[in-house]
DNA sequence: AGAATAGTGTCTCTCAGACAGTATCTT
DNA sequence: AAGATACTGTCTGAGAGACACTATTCT
């Protein structure tokens, strides 16, 4: 018998579950959405779950998406796979983390919904470092290697800004150009000029006007677009 | 007990291990370095491992460089976690997979050493497709995705391209402008323009020139580069 | 001398950043 | 009317592509 195919069989097998970074925008400030841990003390922990053996990663994802954070349906890409022997202490897990972005009215329905879940502001320190803190002021615990996952996928996000449309999927149905920036600026932590992002956006034709003007406002109300 | 307990416990688990696409670029044209697989009939397949239990994922590829390919020691980035439940036919294998880039003289060494192994030539349709080329000329049939893992493979490769210097970890120690040239043709299936091209690897510092020029050449020699 | 390639100078076009200006809405 | 914000026009500088030119080596 070939030995590649003992190993299927007679090898030990880790566990295999996905972690879930789902950000948004609110305030201004980019969020991420955390569960409490009661097991691990008083730390907060990235949704997640284990594989099933006869479902795919994204039947899981999809499962952890509905259950745990109740938003079937949000925008997932996957991020990377960290399978240190030692980074869940519970026994050997490696973990697909994958990242999920949500228009912040979805997230905050599902932060009402669940007790054990709430939405952290990511702060951003000079040196570059991310701090998740809590609705309460204080700094998160996180569980693991969830800091390191965290980072990784506000780094991606960074990289995808430029090239792809993946802002709009922070924002709801109608949204205006101020809000797209917002986003934007909130994600890369640093302001953008209002006409260079108002070309880039509408040349690239990822968005298209509706016509429609937002209204409530003080002041000149803007153009609503959507995506197109 | 909790049930995030019971799952690392209860539940059937996976295998997993990773796949490596290894390409290099000779003959102005993109390889990759494929294993026979006498198990499954006249097919070829990528080199790869499982992750035992005790091993990081980076361990495993690191042995599976070593073992498999003889090429311990070259760039390796990971590049997408595979699961589809059905995509190994022998049982349920996750696979992280990797691609790794190596000078043509060190996969030729390899590939003199070990009998099972074979470099590929990877033409490109014009609709993008991939075909896996053999050295007798006839189109290697890949097991399991390994289609897939290739086709991505390029295009993460084709997309670093642009922003860093990752065609370096194609070529030997001291190159010339040119060979680097042809092996960005040769992965992006497109010519490029000389002067743009020397402006922008010099300009953005990637490389350092040493004074030295190639010899042997049939006319004006090239100055020799290397990493810097 | 001629051929082939190495390497450079210049023009243009595109695009992002910056600034200032006009338009339109609310109070 | 005043004030605030939406939206636009224009200048400038950086960088990529195209082209032509000079430089150097071998036959």
């Amino acid at each position: 018998m070939p030995p590649k195919i003992s190993s299927l069989t007679d090898h030990e097998r880790p566990s295999v579950a996905i972690d879930l970074v789902l950000l948004t925008v609110r305030d201004r400030t980019l969020h991420v959405l955390l569960m409490r841990r009661p097991d691990q003390g008083e730390t907060w922990a990235l949704p997640g779950g284990f594989v099933r053996i006869a479902d795919s990663i994204e039947a899981t994802v999809e499962r952890v998406l509905r259950d745990k954070a109740r938003l079937p349906g949000a925008f997932v890409e996957q991020l990377y796979t960290f399978g240190a022997p030692d980074r869940d202490p519970r026994g050997r897990v490696i973990s697909v983390a994958h990242y999920a972005l949500a228009p912040a009215e979805r997230l905050e329905d599902a932060v009402c919904a669940s007790p054990d879940l709430t939405l952290a502001a990511l702060v951003v320190a000079p040196d570059g470092a991310i701090t998740a803190t809590l609705p309460d002021g204080a700094a998160a615990t996180l569980a693991f290697d969830h800091g390191a996952i965290l980072a990784q996928a506000v780094q991606r996000l960074r990289g995808k800004l430029d090239y792809t449309a993946v802002g709009l999927e922070l924002l709801p149905e109608l949204f205006t150009l101020r809000q797209l920036q917002e986003a934007h600026e909130a994600i890369l932590g640093a302001p953008l000029a209002k006409p260079a992002f108002r070309r880039k956006m509408l040349d690239r034709g990822f968005l298209r006007p509706t016509g429609q003007f937002e209204t409530g406002g003080a002041y000149r109300p803007a153009e609503l677009y959507t995506r197109g």
